[in-house]
DNA sequence: AAGCATTTGTGAATGTTTTCACGAACTACA
DNA sequence: TGTAGTTCGTGAAAACATTCACAAATGCTT
């Protein structure tokens, strides 16, 4: 069972080994890995053995199936389904990244509450109120909710979300939301990420 | 000094602190606190004994008193100066979002490339090309750079960034940066948080 | 003022993650 | 085939983070 931290660092791993492909280079060993992500080869080598493909010894591991073993593990192989709650500025920029798209994310519900938004479309997904969220997912699938709305309104539609089922909920959200622990919470604050820059650089500054 | 971890609770429970004082509620026992946000009390009293303000045995905390110590650990009783580099959907999700002003993160600067975007007014702010930035890091007293342009992109712009004297770089570009260890870099990777997703809907899928 | 009920702050214990270090597996080449 | 040179996989050690548990501090009641 993967951790947090190994999740997320399997990811980065990806990134490189895709970079890597492009580039035509088919094996690496952990130390160049490391070298290039400033991590020590012995974590890149732990967080590998948990995903099932071998490296070789005395050669490295092989870009191209390395690649397949961590779409494999991080769900990349197949598409899935999103909900898009709350089509404001932070939600226009998820619906509209392309890399999502390409990962086989796909926002297949955008909800609102503004009358003045329920109704327009957006690239073919036609933003529609809060009450029609549970059909939605029955519907189009939905695997993930990803929610973009104001703190205040975040809680109660975290709640419709799991109430319709879904199991794997973003909240972007600076509050903290309290569901069922079958329901994977991943809470993204950016706030916390410019607080903890601030707070580093008066760290800095006092000595 | 305080670590990663710590940091990104203190916030958690700064903003339940602020959440309490509107509600003119003004102490608070760690329990509570911990009820609140599903953690252990002991955690709780560790991480604040680390930042200034005491509790008071029998009593708890004072509301007023810990959002004091926690502003100021936290780096939030001065203003901060940002630029944004890449004037794209998400930097303006970021731009116009009003919680970091709130907070004292202020945008003094804007970014772009792209032609049609340079000399545009946001909100007072004009953007500009990139060949500026090293002279508006200096003028406009720019503390934090914050990153907002394609991978292919951000590495050039991290290292101008760098070059013009900024110690904090807040990256979006999905690509590990290389900086020099004096510079405090947080990597917020909205992909990994969905891949992080998928991963988990993936394993608890397979039991 | 004494006794009881709380709740803090923190050493010590426990749990988790990362790093070390080395035997085993593999390649290359004579 | 044998030997030298890599690099992996992984137990064991070290580092780090969380929780436990209790003495000491404080408030409240009589
Ligand atoms: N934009 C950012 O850079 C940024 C940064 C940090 C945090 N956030 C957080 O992300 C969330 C969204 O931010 P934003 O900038 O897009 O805000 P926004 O105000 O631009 O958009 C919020 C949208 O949610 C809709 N909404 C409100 N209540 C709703 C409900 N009950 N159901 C459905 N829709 C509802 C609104 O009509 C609006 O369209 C907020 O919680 C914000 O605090 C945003
Ligand atoms: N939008 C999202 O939800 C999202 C999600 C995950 C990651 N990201 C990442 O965030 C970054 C920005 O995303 P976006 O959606 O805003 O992209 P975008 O294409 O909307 O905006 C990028 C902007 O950067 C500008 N730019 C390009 N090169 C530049 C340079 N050298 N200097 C200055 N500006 C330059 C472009 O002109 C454009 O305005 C990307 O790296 C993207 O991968 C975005």
């Amino acid at each position: 069972m993967l951790n947090k931290h190994t999740i997320e660092r399997l990811v980065v791993y990806n990134r490189v080994l895709k970079d890597l492909r492009v580039r035509n280079i088919s094996q690496i060993t952990s130390e160049q890995l490391g070298e290039r992500l400033s991590k020590t080869s012995s974590q890149i080598r732990r967080d590998l053995s948990e995903v099932g493909k071998k490296g070789r010894p005395g050669v490295g591991y092989f870009v191209e199936e390395l690649i397949d073993s961590l779409d494999e593990v991080l769900g990349l192989k197949r598409k899935w389904g999103l909900a898009l709650i709350g089509a404001g500025n932070l939600g226009r920029a998820l619906f509209y990244y392309p890399g999502f798209k390409k990962e086989g994310y796909e926002f297949r519900a955008v909800i609102d509450a503004d009358p003045s938004k329920i109704g327009r479309n957006w690239s073919g997904v036609t933003i529609t109120s809060p009450d029609t969220l549970k059909k939605l997912v029955r519907e189009k699938n939905i695997d993930m909710g990803v929610i973009a709305v104001p703190s205040e309104a975040a809680s109660e539609v975290a709640g419709t979300l799991v109430g319709a089922g879904v199991k794997a909920v973003l909240n972007f959200a600076p509050v903290p939301l309290d569901l069922p622990e079958d329901v994977y919470l991943r809470h993204t604050d950016l706030a916390m990420d410019m607080e903890n820059l601030s707070c580093h650089l008066c760290e800095t500054e006092k000595k």
